[in-house]
DNA sequence: TGTCGGATTCGTCAGCTTTT
DNA sequence: AAAAGCTGACGAATCCGACA
């Protein structure tokens, strides 16, 4: 795969900037969503803590067609039931279904024994139908592909042989030239952006795991709240018979 | 079958918070 | 204080059901 980038995206237009800065100006910033769940969970028991995520499972390999134990069980408001189980996988069953029959599987692992410096991503998607996996090597490579008035990169696979010239990962202190600087920003670049892709999809994975507790705890509330209200009619008709 | 609109997912940016 | 991490917002791509 040979991808062309063209650095455009320092000389943001003006108009737009401000735009975004005066709607971020409105806008009030929250605490995480680990850090609402966690208060969460010191105030509610059977609230589960998000917990912090452990470096490379710790020598639990990826399994992906096996069941993981579920350490918390919860049922939404439209009946299905959530088990959030260690090492992150949920699990969702629909009412009715017995055991595994009807039981999905939504994984997020990382590879046992990823290559030096890359981040190997593993989604895995089990259904009924089979499964699906995507894998996401991190270590892609970048090059200065052209040149011109705008210089443009090329993102390559690691095998792929690289173009005569092209000198790669300098460490910051042996860096002469400009076009050795310009392509340890580019590396940077790079590296921020795939650490940022990968923390946005935890922070989504995490805010899914936020509201789905969140719609446990109004399941659990609703049912106090039932049972709470036939209390108060049951101790009505005791302090107040009915005189026919 | 084409298309329209709403929903969902993903990558990126920006700005804030937390960690070092 | 700087670096790293987190997350809301945005736009693009894709999916999916409804409808003509």
């Amino acid at each position: 795969m040979v991808a062309t980038i063209a650095e455009t995206d320092e000389s943001a237009d003006s108009e737009g900037v401000i735009d975004s800065h005066k709607r971020r100006e409105i806008l009030s910033r929250r605490p995480s969503y680990r850090k609402i769940l966690n208060e969460l969970s010191s105030d509610v028991p059977g609230v589960p803590k998000i917990e912090e995520e452990k470096s490379e499972e710790e020598g639990t390999p990826p399994n992906i067609a096996t069941m993981a134990v579920p350490t918390s069980i919860y049922q939404t408001s439209t009946g299905q039931y959530i088990a959030i189980a260690q090492g992150g996988t949920i699990q969702i069953s629909n009412p009715g279904s017995d055991g595994v029959q009807g039981l999905q599987a939504l994984t997020m692992t990382n590879s046992g024994a990823p290559p030096p410096g890359a981040t190997i991503v593993q989604y895995a998607a089990q259904s009924a139908d089979g499964t699906q996996q995507f894998f996401v090597p991190g270590s892609q490579v970048v090059v200065q592909a052209a040149t011109g008035d705008m210089p443009t990169y090329q993102i390559r696979a690691p095998t792929t042989a690289l173009p005569q010239g092209v000198v790669m990962a300098a460490s910051p202190g042996s860096l002469h030239s400009p076009q050795q600087l310009a392509e340890e920003a580019t590396r940077k670049r790079e590296l921020r952006l795939m650490k940022n892709r990968e923390a946005a999809k935890e922070c989504r994975r995490r805010k899914k795991e936020y509201v789905k507790c969140l719609e446990s705890r109004v399941a659990v509330l609703e049912v106090q709240n039932k049972k709470l209200i036939e209390e108060l009619e049951t101790l009505k008709d005791i302090c107040s018979p009915k005189t026919d």
